[in-house]
Parts: C-alpha cells; sequence; structure tokens
DNA sequence: GCTATTACTTGACAAAGTCAAGTGTATTAC
DNA sequence: GTAATACACTTGACTTTGTCAAGTAATAGC
C-alpha cells in the first residue's frame, strides 16, 4: 500500500470535514447543538426508538444522552414511557411539536446541500451521488 | 432537483461523518485534541506558517487558536518570532520536538487509513481514490 | 431468591469553544 | 506628519459540550 494513496484520502478526508463543518454551522441558528440535531434525527426516523437504540447509531456516552433526552422532554419534543416488555428502557417518541422542530432543521438542512450542488448539471449530481454511494460499499465491505 | 437526491447525499454525509467520527478516536490516546491536530498539521505543511494563514484553512475563533498556539509554547512544540515584514504577524515553526510529535500523530493516522482500506484490492483501493477525488473535484467546481 | 447484568440517571468535573474588550502594529486619508 | 482606521493577535469572562464514575431500578441467569 502506498504512502502516496494514503495521504490523498486524508487529504480527501481533511476536505470533506471541512465540507461538513460548512453543513454543521447551520445548528448555529437553529435551537439545537450538533449532537441534539443528531439525536433528534434518529428519535423521528427509529421505530420504537430508545436511548439503547440511539446508542447504536452512533457513540455518545450514556450519561450526557440521558440529559440530552431529558432536555427534549422539558422542551415539549418528546415523550418518554416505560416499555411495556421491558421496565428498563423507555420508549420515546417525538411529540407533534417536536415533529414540527425536526421538519424545520430537516428542510434547512435540504436547503444547504441543494445549495452545495446547485451548479452541478443533473448529469454531475447524479455523478457525484453515485460515487458516494460507490464509495460507502468499498469502506462497507472493507470493515 | 429531487429530494431522493438530497437525501441520499445526506445519508452519505451521516455515514461519513461517522468514519471521520472514527478516526478521530485516535486523539483520545493522543497528546492532542482533533482541534489542537489539524492546527499542528497545518503549522508543519504551510511555508512562513502565521494563525492569520492557519485561519485561512478553516474556521476557528481567533482567541482560541491564540490560546492553542500559546499552549503548543509552553509544551516546545513550536516558536514564535515576529514577521520581520509585518510586526502584527507571528511566524509559527515547529521546533525539532513538535515535528516529531506531528509525525507520531502522522504515523498513527496514516495506520488508521491502511486499517480502514487493508481488505480492498489494490484496484478497489485506487477505485475508492478516484472517487473521492472526483467528488472533491465536483463539489469545488460547485463552490 | 440471590447474583449479575442491563438500561438509564445523576453529580462532579474537565475540555472545548465563544464573545467581546484590549494591546500593539500597520495602513489610509488628510 | 499625524490622526483615524484597520488589522493581527491576546486576554478575561463565560457557556456549551462532553466525560467519568457512582447510583438506582428493572430484568435475566442460575
Amino acid at each position: 500500500m502506498t504512502l502516496e494513496l494514503i495521504d490523498r484520502i486524508r487529504s480527501f478526508n481533511r476536505f470533506y470535514t471541512n465540507i461538513i463543518g460548512l453543513l454543521d454551522q447551520q445548528y448555529l441558528d437553529s435551537l439545537f447543538s450538533l449532537t441534539e440535531g443528531r439525536v433528534l434525527y434518529e428519535i423521528c426516523n427509529t421505530e420504537d426508538c430508545s436511548a439503547k437504540k440511539i446508542r447504536k447509531r452512533f457513540v455518545i456516552d450514556e450519561g450526557y444522552l440521558s440529559r440530552i433526552l431529558d432536555h427534549f422532554v422539558k422542551q415539549g419534543l418528546i415523550k418518554k414511557t416505560r416499555s411495556p416488555n421491558d421496565g428498563r428502557l423507555w420508549t420515546i417518541m417525538p411529540t407533534e411539536k417536536g415533529k414540527r422542530e425536526f421538519a424545520k432543521l430537516n428542510e434547512s438542512s435540504n436547503r444547504l446541500i441543494a445549495q452545495m450542488i446547485e451548479r452541478l448539471s443533473e448529469e454531475e449530481q447524479a455523478e457525484l451521488l453515485s460515487k458516494m454511494e460507490r464509495i460507502r460499499a468499498l469502506l462497507e465491505k472493507a470493515r
């Protein structure tokens, strides 16, 4: 394996870290931190969501997550109910307000991505996506 | 522009955020935070480096950067000298120790990337890189 | 039923990042 | 030339974000 190859992959990683950083700046204007946004995303996109399931999706300290969820409850964004099957688990459901806030965040993320690619032709946009998905397939295969 | 396209790009972004997150965990074992590592990288890879130049490479609070540099000086990783041309600027140079520490960090990053792709064939590795570089070209063009 | 494990919570703390005012140097406008 | 302005960086005060470990309550394994 050449160092050249690795260096260039790392260069891409720095580049893409910046891209993600730019996109994440939207959170500065929102009510949410980046991590809170990610948590809300999982809550709104996971069947029978629980803290346990969220922690399977990405690395986050248990206590920190607990506090974020607590904060969401206080803001009226989610409801927690004890799971009927297993009393240690809490089932987490977004409230109507939670769904609305998530939809807002979602739209603003969509707008940003749209801006990011608006100057590309349709062909180029399709090419971009197909390359992304190929990268993902390769990296997942390599795990 | 279809929503489907945007959704799938966002899905890639979440995926790649996790990849970068995994790679960044190496910093937990090192003497540096992620941001410090990035700053040290720029110092070791920029001609006539200054705080101003670092801030052109990525978004970082001026005061925060100043403190990181101060910390590096105290650790003996860098030397700051007033620029002869413009007394407002400080020229930042890594010391021998700074270069060594950076080399360590660098090697451990290289190892991680090597691990990440070791199960791919040479052809697949080359394909991965070429797709990354095409993505970068497209996104830079679109700016 | 006793022990161990699991899911989550809480307290204390540290790290990371932000904001605004402050210092010294350079540039611009007259 | 000098007064006003801009620039590069520093410092103080602060908030946000994240971590660690001990604690509570429920379940699982024997």
